[in-house]
DNA sequence: AATGAATGAGATTTCATTCAT
DNA sequence: TATGAATGAAATCTCATTCAT
């Protein structure tokens, strides 16, 4: 080894100490969304939390500053990974309007059946918490539309179609995500034929396809 | 006076103390609903609630079993009203699809404009507080998906068409509900855009017009 | 009893729970003083209080808002008290020279004798603690200091002599206010020849006399 | 190199490791004297000692049994230091009234003004805080005043003159170190007029004077 | 019916201290 | 020597609910 490499080189112990403490902030952060989506947030001491990680209280708050803390770091994380799940399925049909129809497929087929706690932190239990909270969550969701918003204005765009109005993308944007919440918190959240899924899912696709195709007009 | 006129006669005090009761416990739902709305559930106590209506504590436990029971009642009171109003207008047009378009008008041009409390009652404070209210909740938003789905079925059977799938007046049901929801909770909770609502609410209408459409099949 | 009585009368019970009222915030703050003076600030816990007081925490947390509101008001009371009780033994010499003494006399043999856990808040517990009781502890003594400091310009003109300078009068006040504070520290928080306590007072108040006479400059 | 001085001769990196140490406990000492006098005793936390003295909360506790034996060694260095600082200017005054007007001016102008952080400690910060260490205050006070108590018997003496009361030298020196504290108190750590700090010098010096001379009998 | 003082379980949070590395 | 993650006891405070009057 150079002299060099010796310098630059970070020692072993402290890349163990690293991983250790990203292992600990995972597995805190796991327990968290299992219990706040099974018994719900306000339900949920820190102690219970704490209990189930196996670690004590003041880790806990080692690693998070406070119960909010902890809800909105999994609130950013969530809303993270789903943002980049659900771009990655619209690229896949060259954001074409059948990448729409792929996007809703997965949301309801693949997302919220992998991931029923994850959905249920999303849509009810980061609910009306906390100022903070809430604005996070607006920010989450403001992301997700602005994304679907641009998904339709590249679909009009390549169809070569115009806008019923100038809000109408946006509009449509709130609607879809409005749609995809309803759908999934109905039959996922409130466990109703669930094993309909896949008519479910391609009614629903056909309806968003329906209400996009009537607020374009062909030129 | 005759004898039977005695006996059917309810004593005036009696009446009166029965009108009294009955404002009393109005205003208390009032105050809560406000308090509810504008600070959130939780983040309200049992004696702010009982100060703003200017009583004491120990009344409002007359009224109300609990505070859950509070929040129920006004749950209650708003998904009953909400379902009444959106009824009519439906009707109003004679059960076609053009009474859903008036339903969708009215409710985003008049009732969440009018009552932004009750619409934040019913969309944000009552998500994920306890199985009790989170039942309840299901229930009104079943019996309004529900009504829907009548709208749907009963639009189809006139126009003489079929649905995609036997789930399809489902699914339509539960999406357009869910786009009621999305579009009132992004432009009124989070306060956005509320001056546009002429071009926002036609917007909307297309969409779930296009929707229904594309998923009945005419004969 | 005539109309006009009736309607003006307070109801008796709502008089005796007044007075229960009063009686258990005196109850309250007479055991905090003792558990402060006794033990400690901070090493009294509100649990503690809550116990010896044969009440709830809830009930402590009813009459006063917080720890740091107990001492508060503690320490007011005491300020108070001792000021009244000051400024009446000076008053009773015609506010000459003689009554300085007659003070001095007071607050070693009398007032700290006789209520040691009140010298202990106001010399010992209340030091130091916060920014707020800090205020409190400030202004007190600031009062007290203007106390002796318009004494001395009372005794300076009845005498018809003037002072060194123009802070002569100030820093007098401040000087045996501190004396008193520091001989009482010494001599009874850390309980060293009370019995002396003649003797001492005797000095102590000469030693003021001494000091007070070389700043003041006889025509 | 003799055999001699190769045993005595001490390994240079072994005094440098002890420079290290000392450099590092007087630095630790440093910052808590800064953050307890800015922040108090209670509201500074071992992790912020830790943080602003760039070492680990383990370190500090290398050097220093507890948090409370880092005020007590605060406090000792203080006492210590302070105590010699005024021992030296009573000498240079060889022992005469003129020593006690000196050290009076030095305290007030000198000392405080320049260890502002050292005063709080003493005057505020180790009051009432837990048994240990009022015990160590008491002890540093006890020896202050001692020490104002033999420079008292030493001037009385070279004057030829005989105290009041047996006591008299003892309450003496108790009522100066009270005024020294309260005057500091007051104008320092209240910050008030610290500007007009010369004349309130000499006022308090001259009240000082005043009073030993009322309570010695020239013979 | 109405009052409001009292309750006390329970939650969050802090922080001095320890200890394996 | 030095580190810093982990501990957990202990403290403060809240608030829905009860109950004697």
């Amino acid at each position: 080894m150079s002299d060099k490499e010796k310098k630059e080189a970070v020692p072993k112990r402290i890349l163990r100490r690293e991983r250790e403490r990203k292992q600990r902030y995972e597995s805190i952060l796991k327990i968290a969304e299992n219990l706040f989506a099974r018994t719900g947030y306000h339900q949920t001491s820190m102690d219970k939390i704490a209990n189930e990680s196996e670690v004590s209280v003041g880790t806990v708050y080692f690693y998070f500053k406070n119960k909010e803390d902890l809800l909105i770091n999994l609130l950013e994380e969530i809303g993270f990974e789903l943002r980049n799940l659900l771009g990655d399925e619209f690229k896949k049909e060259n954001h074409s309007l059948k990448g729409l129809e792929r996007v809703g497929h997965f949301f309801f087929k693949e997302y919220c059946m992998k991931f029923p706690e994850k959905t249920a932190i999303l849509l009810r239990e980061s609910v009306g918490q906390s100022p903070l909270v809430e604005e996070k969550r607006k920010n989450i969701f403001e992301k997700l539309i602005s994304d679907v918003k641009d998904a339709l204005n590249l679909i009009c765009k390549n169809i070569g179609g115009t806008f019923q109005s100038e809000l109408s993308s946006d509009v449509m944007a709130v609607s879809i995500t409005g749609m995809f919440e309803s759908v999934a918190y109905k039959y996922l959240i409130w466990q109703e034929r669930t094993d309909d899924l896949k008519v479910i899912s391609d009614d629903a696709v056909a309806f968003i396809i329906g209400g996009v195709k009537n607020l374009i007009k062909n030129i």
